[in-house]
DNA sequence: AGATACTAGATGACCGGTCAATTATAAAAT
DNA sequence: ATTTTATAATTGACCGGTCATCTAGTATCT
């Protein structure tokens, strides 16, 4: 297993790419790796070639989905042409179509649906989706801190803080938005955003 | 099934109670029946003469839950006593003491849990927990109204709109709050309370 | 005796994970 | 260049166990 082939790769990246749609949809224990392998038509057998164990995909799957999903929204927030208050909202705003329009307000966001279902009694999961979700309040955080130092918003409170709370505030409208299968919850945050982060 | 003695109801009633614990801290698809009846202590082949199925049985704790979790809060927040502006405050305050001193950050609520992982995919437990959760929400944005008209809050924002977020916004703090294992998702949101919607 | 209240044990489906066997690839020998 | 040998990649069949649910019965009433 040291050394991977280049078929190795692309197969294990299909295998991923298709398991972590149903991990997103579906959660870690609706989901079975039988599932997984039928969805990305691999032998069932080869499943345990690619990854260590079900908890090992979904890892891996956490890792990709923030790869895939974080990347563009990154983009906009760190384009320096833009000014920092410009920034953050269309940065907020590119995350609520994407969840509105590619999502059909039904699957929220695999980190999110993961963690609530898994993190108090899965370490490993736990720790890989509070990494990464730590790196992007972070790079949040600069931007809201740029912004408030320009005088472009209020600086009343603490830029980690109020990132922070708006990061938790779009969470929970995700949860709703689920619940209600309605894009309330997302258009009244991103209502939010402007009225009380970005103002 | 016809007519149930009382001894049938404290029964039943003694397996939801353990039986909630176990679905609010391990969530839907984790927890058995079997865990249920064990934890409960009742006869294995007895769960279903108290219950239709397993869904039945969630449905009738995300029942109780609210009854019980919420009946305490509701109380702070329907006092005459005090002034709405004053109400409000108690009542967010003790819902936090209660996931802090209660839960040890752990455990999150029942129905948001319980939301995230079963919504998109079972119709009966989503139109349970939206149910209640807008009454609840209903109650919150009447006093909110009221201290809008007294003039003891911001009356700027819509207050349905702003009580939505709110509970949104408490929602992903629980969320986070189990990610992170700390109480300061809870304590940030608790200030933003005070800073945004008490302000 | 008959009805009602209750439960032990069984059922087939499915779970995550393993494994002996097969196939593809490469190295060595001719 | 072809055959032989060795190794790596891949696989369907299968493991013990658990799942939600049901059946067939026993106990407890009237």
């Amino acid at each position: 297993m040291m050394h991977k082939t280049l078929k190795h790769e692309i197969k294990a990246d299909y295998l991923l790419e298709r398991g972590m749609e149903l991990l997103w949809s579906k959660g870690y224990n609706a989901t079975s790796v039988n599932d997984i392998v039928v969805a990305a038509n691999v032998p069932k057998g080869s499943f345990y070639f690619y990854f260590d164990s079900k908890e090992d995909f979904a890892i891996k799957a956490i890792d990709k989905y923030f790869q895939a999903q974080f990347a563009p929204a990154q983009e906009i927030l760190l384009d320096k042409t833009v000014s920092p208050k410009e920034r953050l909202l269309n940065f907020h705003e590119f995350r609520c179509n994407v969840l509105k329009n590619e999502m059909e307000c039904k699957m929220g966001c695999l980190a999110c649906n993961l963690g609530n279902e898994m993190a108090e009694h899965n370490e490993n999961i736990r720790k890989a989706i509070l990494q990464r979700e730590t790196l992007v309040q972070a790079q949040i955080t600069a931007v809201v801190k740029e912004a408030q130092e320009l005088g472009e918003i209020d600086s009343t409170l603490n830029a980690a803080d109020i990132v922070a709370f708006f990061e938790d505030a779009g969470k929970g409208a995700m949860t709703t938005m689920k619940e209600m299968k309605s894009a309330y919850p997302i258009d009244n945050f991103m209502n939010m955003v402007r009225a009380i982060l970005l103002k």
